[in-house]
DNA sequence: AACGCTGCCAACCGCGGGTGT
DNA sequence: AACACCCGCGGTTGGCAGCGT
């Protein structure tokens, strides 16, 4: 049953692996990731899918660009407590540590190298070059692409299709509490309280009709 | 129009700490 | 107390897109 390690699937994650990690996250909560990973059926490390889950598909996450509020909060965290990133994340709702370890790799590194120089006398002009680029958040947060005949779905889409298959399961959105606050609810921790205890008996209860899960028509290249 | 460069982002890897047995 | 397992963190890498030459 268990694949073994060197069938992992890894590289990028597909539509159809985000809508199923999504489904079996609601199911059993963001916990216990490599048996989850298992039951899932999804040929990933349960690291992968923890990853997978913090990083893109959690709900309460903010695509799309750096606010200036956010931006100054980063550089004055970092200057605090270095690179300390799920620290900082954690004072910037809804961004992850990777998120602003990125940003700080492309932006602030060089703002913060800036404002050293520009720390020593010559102009004070101000590093008003912040967020230079053209690219809006709404744009990045949509980003709908087609390549070679292989739909990408934006994170807005995903979204409607589970909820839309929910509905269909009888399993709605707002009762997973995926529509308002984020996963961790009390509903959750009772939930898979229990159902972590079971083992065996869990995995067969998980195998559920993936056909259910799957949101309609996807095809994949591979 | 083609090529190369740079920026950005998603994902992987290794390690350390925490927790349960 | 020792061990094993799991989780989370920080660093690094690879691929893609946009831009400039």
């Amino acid at each position: 049953m268990a694949p073994k390690a060197e069938e992992m699937r890894k590289g990028p994650w597909t539509e159809q692996e985000d809508s199923l990690l999504v489904r079996f996250v609601r199911l059993f909560g963001e916990r216990r990731w490599d048996c989850l990973a298992e039951v899932s059926g999804l040929n990933r490390t349960g690291k992968s899918c923890r990853l997978r889950w913090v990083n893109y598909l959690h709900p309460d996450l903010i695509h799309g660009r750096m606010t200036p509020e956010e931006e100054h909060l980063v550089l004055d965290l970092h200057a605090k407590w270095g690179n300390r990133w799920s620290r900082i994340a954690r004072c910037l709702p809804g961004r992850t540590d990777n998120e602003i370890k990125n940003y700080w790799r492309t932006h602030m590194r060089r703002k913060a190298q800036e404002r050293k120089t520009s720390a020593s006398p010559s102009s004070s002009s101000s590093s008003s070059s912040s967020s230079s680029s053209s690219c809006s958040p709404a744009a990045a947060a949509q980003g709908v692409v087609q390549s070679e005949g292989v739909k990408v779905y934006s994170m807005d889409e995903i979204w409607d299709e589970i909820a839309a298959a929910d509905s269909v399961s009888g399993l709605t959105a707002e009762e997973c509490g995926l529509a308002g606050p984020p996963l961790p609810c009390p509903m959750w921790e009772d939930c898979s309280e229990s159902l972590w205890k079971v083992d065996d008996e869990f995995k067969m209860a998980t195998v559920l009709p993936v056909d259910d899960l799957m949101i309609s028509d996807f095809h994949y290249s591979d």
